[in-house]
DNA sequence: CGAATAATTGAGGCCTATCAAACCGCGTGG
DNA sequence: CCACGCGGTTTGATAGGCCTCAATTATTCG
Protein backbone atom coordinates (compact mmCIF):
# COMPACT_ATOMS: atom_id res chain seq x y z
CA UNK A 1 0.00 0.00 0.00
CA UNK A 2 2.91 2.37 -1.14
CA UNK A 3 0.66 5.57 -2.44
CA UNK A 4 2.98 8.35 -1.07
CA UNK A 5 4.51 9.02 -4.23
CA UNK A 6 3.14 11.83 -5.82
CA UNK A 7 5.56 12.82 -7.81
CA UNK A 8 6.14 8.76 -8.71
CA UNK A 9 4.59 8.31 -12.23
CA UNK A 10 5.02 10.74 -15.32
CA UNK A 11 1.84 9.93 -16.24
CA UNK A 12 -0.28 11.40 -13.61
CA UNK A 13 1.57 14.65 -13.73
CA UNK A 14 0.72 14.92 -17.86
CA UNK A 15 -2.86 14.55 -17.12
CA UNK A 16 -3.03 16.80 -13.90
CA UNK A 17 -2.93 19.25 -16.88
CA UNK A 18 -6.52 19.46 -18.26
CA UNK A 19 -6.16 18.50 -22.07
CA UNK A 20 -8.80 20.82 -23.07
CA UNK A 21 -8.71 23.91 -21.74
CA UNK A 22 -12.12 26.84 -23.28
CA UNK A 23 -13.31 29.85 -21.35
CA UNK A 24 -17.12 29.51 -21.65
CA UNK A 25 -19.38 32.38 -19.78
CA UNK A 26 -22.38 30.04 -19.28
CA UNK A 27 -23.32 26.62 -18.07
CA UNK A 28 -25.68 25.15 -16.81
CA UNK A 29 -25.57 25.36 -12.96
CA UNK A 30 -23.47 28.63 -13.01
CA UNK A 31 -25.10 30.48 -14.80
CA UNK A 32 -23.64 33.65 -15.33
CA UNK A 33 -20.03 32.35 -14.24
CA UNK A 34 -17.19 31.79 -15.63
CA UNK A 35 -15.90 28.24 -16.34
CA UNK A 36 -13.39 26.02 -17.27
CA UNK A 37 -14.06 22.50 -19.17
CA UNK A 38 -11.44 20.59 -18.33
CA UNK A 39 -11.06 17.21 -19.83
CA UNK A 40 -8.94 14.72 -17.69
CA UNK A 41 -7.47 11.26 -18.54
CA UNK A 42 -8.64 7.62 -16.64
CA UNK A 43 -6.29 7.76 -13.02
CA UNK A 44 -5.38 11.27 -13.49
CA UNK A 45 -5.05 13.35 -10.38
CA UNK A 46 -7.47 16.66 -10.17
CA UNK A 47 -5.68 17.70 -6.91
CA UNK A 48 -3.65 16.46 -3.97
CA UNK A 49 -4.84 16.88 -0.32
CA UNK A 50 -2.70 19.83 0.91
CA UNK A 51 -3.44 21.52 -2.49
CA UNK A 52 -4.76 25.70 -2.21
CA UNK A 53 -8.08 25.03 -2.13
CA UNK A 54 -9.10 28.05 -4.59
CA UNK A 55 -11.09 26.06 -7.29
CA UNK A 56 -14.71 24.35 -7.11
CA UNK A 57 -15.27 21.32 -9.88
CA UNK A 58 -18.55 20.08 -10.85
CA UNK A 59 -17.94 16.53 -12.27
CA UNK A 60 -19.77 16.63 -15.74
CA UNK A 61 -19.47 13.31 -17.17
CA UNK A 62 -17.24 10.36 -15.51
CA UNK A 63 -16.35 8.90 -12.36
CA UNK A 64 -14.22 9.98 -9.48
CA UNK A 65 -12.74 9.03 -6.16
CA UNK A 66 -11.79 11.61 -3.18
CA UNK A 67 -9.46 10.31 -1.05
CA UNK A 68 -7.36 10.65 2.01
CA UNK A 69 -3.67 9.33 2.94
CA UNK A 70 -1.95 8.44 6.23
CA UNK A 71 1.48 9.05 6.62
CA UNK A 72 2.38 5.37 6.81
CA UNK A 73 0.19 4.88 3.21
CA UNK A 74 -2.77 3.08 4.32
CA UNK A 75 -5.29 4.73 2.01
CA UNK A 76 -9.39 5.48 2.68
CA UNK A 77 -11.73 6.11 -0.23
CA UNK A 78 -13.66 8.83 1.15
CA UNK A 79 -16.42 9.27 -1.37
CA UNK A 80 -17.06 7.93 -5.18
CA UNK A 81 -18.58 10.88 -7.24
CA UNK A 82 -20.78 10.37 -9.95
CA UNK A 83 -21.90 12.82 -12.72
CA UNK A 84 -23.50 16.13 -11.23
CA UNK A 85 -21.91 16.13 -8.03
CA UNK A 86 -19.50 18.75 -6.55
CA UNK A 87 -16.38 18.51 -5.05
CA UNK A 88 -13.34 20.60 -4.14
CA UNK A 89 -15.20 22.52 -1.93
CA UNK A 90 -13.29 22.85 1.13
CA UNK A 91 -13.86 24.42 4.61
CA UNK A 92 -10.50 26.02 4.83
CA UNK A 93 -7.69 27.19 2.43
CA UNK A 94 -6.57 23.86 1.72
CA UNK A 95 -8.21 20.86 0.19
CA UNK A 96 -8.62 17.83 2.42
CA UNK A 97 -8.41 14.90 0.30
CA UNK A 98 -7.10 13.87 -2.96
CA UNK A 99 -9.62 13.67 -6.28
CA UNK A 100 -8.69 11.11 -8.34
CA UNK A 101 -10.59 9.73 -12.13
CA UNK A 102 -11.77 6.44 -12.07
CA UNK A 103 -12.75 7.46 -16.10
CA UNK A 104 -11.75 9.83 -18.27
CA UNK A 105 -13.64 12.99 -17.35
CA UNK A 106 -15.54 15.72 -17.64
CA UNK A 107 -15.14 18.50 -15.23
CA UNK A 108 -16.33 22.74 -14.76
CA UNK A 109 -14.45 24.48 -12.82
CA UNK A 110 -15.03 27.42 -11.03
CA UNK A 111 -13.69 30.25 -8.97
CA UNK A 112 -13.52 29.63 -5.27
CA UNK A 113 -14.50 33.59 -4.43
CA UNK A 114 -17.47 33.58 -7.44
CA UNK A 115 -19.40 30.30 -6.38
CA UNK A 116 -19.35 32.28 -2.89
CA UNK A 117 -20.59 35.15 -4.45
CA UNK A 118 -23.90 33.64 -6.38
CA UNK A 119 -27.00 32.29 -4.86
CA UNK A 120 -28.18 30.21 -7.75
CA UNK A 121 -24.87 28.27 -7.60
CA UNK A 122 -25.03 28.57 -3.79
CA UNK A 123 -28.40 26.58 -3.68
CA UNK A 124 -26.88 24.20 -6.25
CA UNK A 125 -23.97 23.53 -4.16
CA UNK A 126 -26.35 23.22 -1.20
CA UNK A 127 -28.55 20.32 -2.65
CA UNK A 128 -25.53 18.42 -3.59
CA UNK A 129 -23.63 18.31 -0.11
CA UNK A 130 -27.12 17.64 1.59
CA UNK A 131 -26.99 14.39 -0.58
CA UNK A 132 -23.42 13.56 -0.29
CA UNK A 133 -24.31 13.79 3.38
CA UNK A 134 -26.37 11.45 3.67
CA UNK A 135 -24.44 9.13 1.19
CA UNK A 136 -21.41 9.19 4.05
CA UNK A 137 -23.90 8.72 6.74
CA UNK A 138 -24.71 5.35 5.09
CA UNK A 139 -20.73 4.32 3.83
CA UNK A 140 -19.93 5.10 7.97
CA UNK A 141 -22.62 2.50 8.82
CA UNK A 142 -20.44 0.04 6.70
CA UNK A 143 -17.42 1.21 7.50
CA UNK A 144 -18.60 0.66 10.91
CA UNK A 145 -20.25 -1.76 11.41
CA UNK A 146 -21.07 -4.01 8.37
CA UNK A 147 -19.06 -7.09 7.93
CA UNK A 148 -16.73 -7.82 4.38
CA UNK A 149 -19.44 -9.88 2.80
CA UNK A 150 -22.03 -7.02 3.72
CA UNK A 151 -19.38 -4.33 2.40
CA UNK A 152 -18.89 -6.07 -0.90
CA UNK A 153 -22.59 -6.58 -1.54
CA UNK A 154 -24.11 -3.37 -0.44
CA UNK A 155 -21.33 -1.49 -2.98
CA UNK A 156 -22.51 -4.01 -5.91
CA UNK A 157 -26.32 -3.15 -5.15
CA UNK A 158 -25.47 0.58 -5.06
CA UNK A 159 -24.63 0.30 -8.66
CA UNK A 160 -27.81 -1.19 -9.36
CA UNK A 161 -30.53 1.69 -10.70
CA UNK A 162 -33.48 1.98 -8.28
CA UNK A 163 -33.07 -1.31 -6.17
CA UNK A 164 -31.81 -1.93 -2.79
CA UNK A 165 -33.48 1.69 -1.45
CA UNK A 166 -35.92 2.12 0.85
CA UNK A 167 -38.70 2.59 -2.27
CA UNK A 168 -36.91 -0.86 -3.14
CA UNK A 169 -40.24 -3.04 -4.72
CA UNK A 170 -38.28 -6.22 -5.31
CA UNK A 171 -37.98 -7.60 -9.12
CA UNK A 172 -40.32 -6.17 -11.58
CA UNK A 173 -39.95 -9.45 -13.42
CA UNK A 174 -40.12 -12.59 -10.58
CA UNK A 175 -38.02 -14.88 -13.67
CA UNK A 176 -35.85 -12.51 -14.63
CA UNK A 177 -34.56 -10.35 -11.76
CA UNK A 178 -30.34 -10.18 -13.14
CA UNK A 179 -28.16 -6.73 -13.82
CA UNK A 180 -25.35 -5.88 -16.00
CA UNK A 181 -22.44 -3.63 -14.25
CA UNK A 182 -19.13 -1.95 -15.11
CA UNK A 183 -16.90 -2.02 -11.78
CA UNK A 184 -14.76 0.84 -13.14
CA UNK A 185 -12.47 0.28 -9.97
CA UNK A 186 -9.63 -2.20 -9.05
CA UNK A 187 -9.48 -4.42 -6.46
CA UNK A 188 -7.08 -2.30 -4.48
CA UNK A 189 -9.51 0.93 -5.05
CA UNK A 190 -12.52 -0.82 -3.75
CA UNK A 191 -11.00 -2.72 -0.71
CA UNK A 192 -9.57 0.96 -0.04
CA UNK A 193 -12.92 2.09 -0.63
CA UNK A 194 -14.73 -0.49 1.54
CA UNK A 195 -12.28 -0.42 4.82
CA UNK A 196 -10.71 -4.06 3.48
CA UNK A 197 -8.05 -5.55 1.80
CA UNK A 198 -7.45 -5.95 -1.53
CA UNK A 199 -7.51 -10.14 -0.93
CA UNK A 200 -10.79 -9.64 1.33
CA UNK A 201 -12.18 -8.35 -1.57
CA UNK A 202 -11.32 -11.04 -3.84
CA UNK A 203 -12.50 -13.55 -1.37
CA UNK A 204 -16.28 -12.09 -0.81
CA UNK A 205 -16.52 -11.54 -4.39
CA UNK A 206 -15.26 -15.60 -5.63
CA UNK A 207 -17.56 -16.41 -2.74
CA UNK A 208 -20.73 -14.68 -4.42
CA UNK A 209 -19.32 -16.52 -7.93
CA UNK A 210 -19.36 -19.73 -5.73
CA UNK A 211 -23.44 -19.40 -4.51
CA UNK A 212 -24.46 -18.89 -7.94
CA UNK A 213 -25.18 -14.85 -7.18
CA UNK A 214 -22.87 -12.96 -9.80
CA UNK A 215 -21.03 -14.14 -12.71
CA UNK A 216 -17.42 -12.49 -14.04
CA UNK A 217 -17.63 -11.89 -17.65
CA UNK A 218 -14.39 -9.61 -16.97
CA UNK A 219 -12.55 -8.34 -14.30
CA UNK A 220 -14.48 -5.54 -14.25
CA UNK A 221 -17.81 -6.77 -15.48
CA UNK A 222 -19.76 -8.34 -13.30
CA UNK A 223 -23.45 -9.73 -14.07
CA UNK A 224 -25.98 -10.37 -10.90
CA UNK A 225 -27.73 -13.05 -11.75
CA UNK A 226 -30.17 -12.05 -8.78
CA UNK A 227 -30.36 -9.04 -7.97
CA UNK A 228 -32.72 -9.90 -4.54
CA UNK A 229 -30.41 -12.77 -3.85
CA UNK A 230 -27.19 -10.10 -3.23
CA UNK A 231 -29.68 -7.75 -1.96
CA UNK A 232 -30.14 -10.39 0.81
CA UNK A 233 -26.51 -9.67 1.84
CA UNK A 234 -26.20 -6.46 2.27
CA UNK A 235 -27.17 -6.26 5.90
CA UNK A 236 -30.35 -4.31 5.26
CA UNK A 237 -32.85 -6.52 5.47
CA UNK B 1 -27.16 -3.53 21.13
CA UNK B 2 -31.26 -4.08 21.11
CA UNK B 3 -32.22 0.03 20.08
CA UNK B 4 -35.11 -0.86 18.45
CA UNK B 5 -37.42 0.22 20.45
CA UNK B 6 -38.88 3.10 19.63
CA UNK B 7 -41.04 3.19 21.92
CA UNK B 8 -39.80 1.34 25.04
CA UNK B 9 -38.82 4.11 27.45
CA UNK B 10 -41.36 6.51 28.73
CA UNK B 11 -38.43 9.19 29.59
CA UNK B 12 -37.19 9.42 25.98
CA UNK B 13 -41.42 10.35 24.48
CA UNK B 14 -41.70 12.62 27.21
CA UNK B 15 -38.41 14.34 26.38
CA UNK B 16 -39.77 14.29 22.70
CA UNK B 17 -42.07 17.26 23.15
CA UNK B 18 -39.72 20.12 23.55
CA UNK B 19 -40.28 21.58 26.81
CA UNK B 20 -39.93 25.19 26.10
CA UNK B 21 -41.06 26.36 23.27
CA UNK B 22 -41.37 30.53 21.78
CA UNK B 23 -41.99 31.75 19.08
CA UNK B 24 -39.75 34.36 18.08
CA UNK B 25 -39.20 36.36 14.93
CA UNK B 26 -35.86 37.08 14.68
CA UNK B 27 -32.20 35.17 15.98
CA UNK B 28 -28.70 35.20 14.71
CA UNK B 29 -28.34 32.97 11.78
CA UNK B 30 -32.42 32.83 10.71
CA UNK B 31 -32.38 36.59 10.39
CA UNK B 32 -36.40 37.67 9.46
CA UNK B 33 -37.11 34.04 9.52
CA UNK B 34 -39.21 32.27 12.50
CA UNK B 35 -37.48 30.31 14.31
CA UNK B 36 -38.52 28.10 17.45
CA UNK B 37 -36.08 27.89 20.18
CA UNK B 38 -36.55 24.45 22.20
CA UNK B 39 -34.89 23.07 24.80
CA UNK B 40 -34.69 18.98 25.19
CA UNK B 41 -33.25 17.06 28.40
CA UNK B 42 -30.48 14.94 28.43
CA UNK B 43 -30.91 11.75 26.54
CA UNK B 44 -33.92 12.52 24.30
CA UNK B 45 -34.73 11.90 20.72
CA UNK B 46 -35.37 15.03 18.92
CA UNK B 47 -36.64 13.20 15.63
CA UNK B 48 -36.29 9.07 14.46
CA UNK B 49 -34.41 8.28 11.01
CA UNK B 50 -37.48 7.86 9.04
CA UNK B 51 -39.92 10.73 10.21
CA UNK B 52 -40.85 13.22 8.13
CA UNK B 53 -38.27 15.88 7.40
CA UNK B 54 -40.24 19.07 7.60
CA UNK B 55 -37.88 21.10 10.08
CA UNK B 56 -34.37 22.03 10.01
CA UNK B 57 -32.70 22.58 13.03
CA UNK B 58 -29.50 24.47 14.59
CA UNK B 59 -27.55 23.26 17.54
CA UNK B 60 -27.51 26.42 20.20
CA UNK B 61 -26.04 24.38 22.80
CA UNK B 62 -25.00 21.00 24.16
CA UNK B 63 -23.92 18.11 22.70
CA UNK B 64 -26.32 15.92 19.80
CA UNK B 65 -25.69 12.65 18.19
CA UNK B 66 -26.46 11.58 15.03
CA UNK B 67 -26.82 7.55 14.74
CA UNK B 68 -28.21 5.19 11.84
CA UNK B 69 -29.64 1.86 12.88
CA UNK B 70 -29.44 -1.60 10.87
CA UNK B 71 -32.49 -3.92 11.00
CA UNK B 72 -30.62 -6.72 13.58
CA UNK B 73 -29.86 -3.53 16.11
CA UNK B 74 -26.45 -2.64 14.87
CA UNK B 75 -26.27 0.78 15.35
CA UNK B 76 -23.59 3.30 14.09
CA UNK B 77 -23.62 6.90 15.74
CA UNK B 78 -22.30 9.16 12.29
CA UNK B 79 -21.80 12.44 14.14
CA UNK B 80 -21.18 14.69 16.84
CA UNK B 81 -22.86 17.82 17.28
CA UNK B 82 -21.07 20.94 18.60
CA UNK B 83 -23.29 24.31 19.57
CA UNK B 84 -23.93 26.39 16.07
CA UNK B 85 -24.31 23.43 13.73
CA UNK B 86 -26.75 22.45 11.52
CA UNK B 87 -28.67 19.35 11.37
CA UNK B 88 -31.82 17.56 10.38
CA UNK B 89 -31.28 18.34 6.57
CA UNK B 90 -32.60 15.78 4.35
CA UNK B 91 -32.43 15.32 0.64
CA UNK B 92 -35.89 13.54 0.54
CA UNK B 93 -38.78 13.46 2.31
CA UNK B 94 -37.50 11.77 5.45
CA UNK B 95 -34.54 11.84 8.09
CA UNK B 96 -32.05 9.38 7.18
CA UNK B 97 -30.80 9.30 10.80
CA UNK B 98 -32.10 10.03 14.22
CA UNK B 99 -30.69 12.97 16.31
CA UNK B 100 -30.23 12.00 20.16
CA UNK B 101 -29.17 14.50 22.81
CA UNK B 102 -25.98 13.54 24.67
CA UNK B 103 -26.23 16.29 27.04
CA UNK B 104 -29.30 19.10 27.51
CA UNK B 105 -29.79 21.01 24.94
CA UNK B 106 -31.11 24.08 23.24
CA UNK B 107 -31.83 24.32 19.61
CA UNK B 108 -33.32 26.65 16.94
CA UNK B 109 -35.83 24.87 14.62
CA UNK B 110 -36.77 26.16 11.09
CA UNK B 111 -39.34 25.10 8.69
CA UNK B 112 -37.87 23.56 5.64
CA UNK B 113 -39.91 25.45 3.15
CA UNK B 114 -38.66 28.48 4.53
CA UNK B 115 -34.69 27.78 4.54
CA UNK B 116 -34.80 27.07 1.28
CA UNK B 117 -36.20 30.43 -0.01
CA UNK B 118 -33.81 32.33 2.43
CA UNK B 119 -30.20 32.96 1.08
CA UNK B 120 -28.65 33.81 3.70
CA UNK B 121 -29.37 31.27 5.71
CA UNK B 122 -28.66 28.68 2.76
CA UNK B 123 -25.20 30.27 3.24
CA UNK B 124 -24.97 29.25 6.50
CA UNK B 125 -26.49 25.73 5.62
CA UNK B 126 -23.46 25.26 2.97
CA UNK B 127 -20.72 26.56 5.74
CA UNK B 128 -21.98 24.12 8.23
CA UNK B 129 -22.41 21.48 5.37
CA UNK B 130 -18.99 21.88 4.03
CA UNK B 131 -17.09 21.35 7.02
CA UNK B 132 -19.48 18.57 8.69
CA UNK B 133 -18.66 16.90 5.70
CA UNK B 134 -14.75 17.40 6.03
CA UNK B 135 -15.25 15.99 9.72
CA UNK B 136 -16.77 13.09 7.79
CA UNK B 137 -14.00 12.26 5.06
CA UNK B 138 -11.91 12.42 8.50
CA UNK B 139 -14.09 9.92 10.46
CA UNK B 140 -14.33 7.42 7.74
CA UNK B 141 -10.54 7.32 7.34
CA UNK B 142 -10.95 6.17 11.29
CA UNK B 143 -13.62 4.02 10.57
CA UNK B 144 -12.01 2.35 7.39
CA UNK B 145 -8.12 2.34 8.51
CA UNK B 146 -7.83 2.58 12.31
CA UNK B 147 -6.60 0.08 15.10
CA UNK B 148 -9.01 0.50 18.10
CA UNK B 149 -6.20 2.51 20.18
CA UNK B 150 -5.77 5.08 16.99
CA UNK B 151 -9.36 5.54 16.85
CA UNK B 152 -9.72 6.04 20.62
CA UNK B 153 -6.97 7.93 20.34
CA UNK B 154 -8.01 10.48 17.49
CA UNK B 155 -11.29 10.57 19.25
CA UNK B 156 -9.99 11.83 22.75
CA UNK B 157 -7.61 13.98 20.88
CA UNK B 158 -10.83 15.53 19.12
CA UNK B 159 -11.74 17.13 22.58
CA UNK B 160 -8.42 18.81 22.68
CA UNK B 161 -8.86 22.09 21.44
CA UNK B 162 -6.21 23.28 18.89
CA UNK B 163 -3.95 20.19 19.32
CA UNK B 164 -3.46 17.43 16.77
CA UNK B 165 -4.36 19.22 13.78
CA UNK B 166 -2.19 20.42 10.84
CA UNK B 167 -1.37 23.77 12.57
CA UNK B 168 -0.54 21.50 15.76
CA UNK B 169 2.61 23.09 17.28
CA UNK B 170 2.88 20.94 19.93
CA UNK B 171 2.79 21.93 23.47
CA UNK B 172 3.24 25.38 24.42
CA UNK B 173 4.31 24.41 27.44
CA UNK B 174 6.98 22.04 27.44
CA UNK B 175 6.75 20.81 31.09
CA UNK B 176 3.28 21.05 30.97
CA UNK B 177 1.15 19.33 28.64
CA UNK B 178 -1.63 18.08 30.28
CA UNK B 179 -5.51 18.81 29.45
CA UNK B 180 -8.72 17.76 30.75
CA UNK B 181 -11.80 16.45 29.50
CA UNK B 182 -15.36 15.87 29.62
CA UNK B 183 -16.76 12.56 27.88
CA UNK B 184 -20.71 13.53 27.98
CA UNK B 185 -20.59 9.92 26.33
CA UNK B 186 -21.33 6.75 27.39
CA UNK B 187 -19.07 3.69 26.95
CA UNK B 188 -21.61 1.98 24.79
CA UNK B 189 -22.51 5.68 22.64
CA UNK B 190 -17.85 5.90 22.14
CA UNK B 191 -18.32 2.52 20.42
CA UNK B 192 -21.07 3.13 18.75
CA UNK B 193 -19.31 6.18 17.01
CA UNK B 194 -16.24 4.53 16.71
CA UNK B 195 -17.24 1.69 15.11
CA UNK B 196 -15.89 -0.70 17.83
CA UNK B 197 -17.71 -2.73 20.71
CA UNK B 198 -18.12 -1.30 24.24
CA UNK B 199 -15.11 -4.01 25.63
CA UNK B 200 -12.60 -3.13 23.17
CA UNK B 201 -13.07 0.92 23.96
CA UNK B 202 -12.73 0.03 27.71
CA UNK B 203 -9.37 -2.00 26.99
CA UNK B 204 -7.95 0.45 25.16
CA UNK B 205 -8.78 3.22 27.70
CA UNK B 206 -7.57 0.83 30.69
CA UNK B 207 -4.39 0.51 28.35
CA UNK B 208 -3.92 4.40 27.90
CA UNK B 209 -4.52 4.46 31.70
CA UNK B 210 -1.74 1.97 32.44
CA UNK B 211 0.63 3.60 29.73
CA UNK B 212 0.21 6.69 32.20
CA UNK B 213 -1.19 8.79 28.84
CA UNK B 214 -4.03 9.71 30.66
CA UNK B 215 -5.85 9.46 34.39
CA UNK B 216 -9.33 8.41 34.92
CA UNK B 217 -10.82 10.97 37.66
CA UNK B 218 -14.13 9.87 37.07
CA UNK B 219 -16.34 7.33 33.90
CA UNK B 220 -16.96 10.28 32.03
CA UNK B 221 -13.73 12.77 33.09
CA UNK B 222 -10.31 11.68 31.66
CA UNK B 223 -7.38 13.58 32.60
CA UNK B 224 -4.96 13.76 30.09
CA UNK B 225 -1.46 13.36 30.97
CA UNK B 226 0.76 14.33 28.05
CA UNK B 227 -1.32 15.51 25.08
CA UNK B 228 1.60 14.97 22.77
CA UNK B 229 1.71 11.57 23.77
CA UNK B 230 -1.86 10.91 23.22
CA UNK B 231 -1.19 12.14 19.54
CA UNK B 232 1.63 9.86 19.04
CA UNK B 233 -1.27 6.98 18.99
CA UNK B 234 -3.77 8.64 16.72
CA UNK B 235 -1.79 7.37 13.38
CA UNK B 236 -1.69 11.29 12.32
CA UNK B 237 2.02 11.02 12.88
C1' DC C 1 -27.62 0.74 52.09
C1' DG C 2 -28.94 -2.07 48.35
C1' DA C 3 -30.70 -2.43 43.67
C1' DA C 4 -29.89 -1.06 39.05
C1' DT C 5 -26.97 0.51 35.64
C1' DA C 6 -22.48 1.14 33.64
C1' DA C 7 -17.76 -0.21 33.19
C1' DT C 8 -14.03 -3.45 33.54
C1' DT C 9 -11.69 -7.74 33.08
C1' DG C 10 -11.01 -12.53 31.45
C1' DA C 11 -11.21 -16.58 28.23
C1' DG C 12 -11.92 -18.20 23.86
C1' DG C 13 -13.15 -17.99 19.00
C1' DC C 14 -13.93 -15.87 14.61
C1' DC C 15 -13.19 -12.77 10.96
C1' DT C 16 -10.12 -10.36 8.49
C1' DA C 17 -5.19 -8.98 7.79
C1' DT C 18 -0.78 -10.53 6.47
C1' DC C 19 2.52 -12.95 3.87
C1' DA C 20 3.43 -15.82 0.01
C1' DA C 21 2.70 -18.04 -4.24
C1' DA C 22 0.17 -19.09 -8.26
C1' DC C 23 -2.77 -17.48 -11.83
C1' DC C 24 -4.67 -14.66 -15.58
C1' DG C 25 -5.10 -11.42 -19.37
C1' DC C 26 -2.57 -8.72 -22.38
C1' DG C 27 0.76 -6.35 -24.96
C1' DT C 28 5.62 -6.92 -26.63
C1' DG C 29 9.08 -8.70 -29.22
C1' DG C 30 11.97 -12.47 -30.70
C1' DC D 1 3.19 -17.94 -33.11
C1' DC D 2 4.55 -18.26 -28.64
C1' DA D 3 7.71 -17.18 -24.86
C1' DC D 4 8.15 -13.42 -21.84
C1' DG D 5 7.16 -9.92 -18.58
C1' DC D 6 4.04 -7.04 -16.25
C1' DG D 7 0.10 -5.54 -13.52
C1' DG D 8 -3.73 -7.02 -11.49
C1' DT D 9 -6.23 -10.82 -9.37
C1' DT D 10 -6.95 -15.06 -7.02
C1' DT D 11 -5.98 -18.56 -3.73
C1' DG D 12 -3.67 -20.69 0.32
C1' DA D 13 -1.69 -20.85 5.03
C1' DT D 14 -1.17 -18.56 9.14
C1' DA D 15 -1.53 -15.09 12.65
C1' DG D 16 -3.53 -11.53 15.17
C1' DG D 17 -6.87 -8.05 16.52
C1' DC D 18 -11.20 -7.46 17.79
C1' DC D 19 -15.69 -9.60 18.99
C1' DT D 20 -18.45 -12.55 21.86
C1' DC D 21 -19.87 -14.40 26.00
C1' DA D 22 -19.46 -14.43 30.87
C1' DA D 23 -18.25 -12.88 35.38
C1' DT D 24 -16.67 -9.26 38.35
C1' DT D 25 -16.25 -4.63 39.87
C1' DA D 26 -17.50 0.20 40.07
C1' DT D 27 -20.87 3.86 40.06
C1' DT D 28 -25.26 5.97 40.45
C1' DC D 29 -29.49 6.83 42.63
C1' DG D 30 -33.68 5.86 45.13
Amino acid sequence: MAYLDRTGDGISQISVAPSAVDQRPGGEPGRGLRSRSQRHAQHSIIFYEGDQADRVFELDDGIIMLYKLLPDGRRQVVEILNPGMIFGIAAGARYDCSAETLTPVRVSAFDRKEIEGCNTLQRHVSRCLISQMEKMHEHAMLLGRKSAMERVASYLMRMVPGRGGEDCIGPRDAECDDHDLALSMTRQEIADYLGLTIETVSRVISDLKRRGVIRLDRQDRIHVNRVCGLCKFTGIH
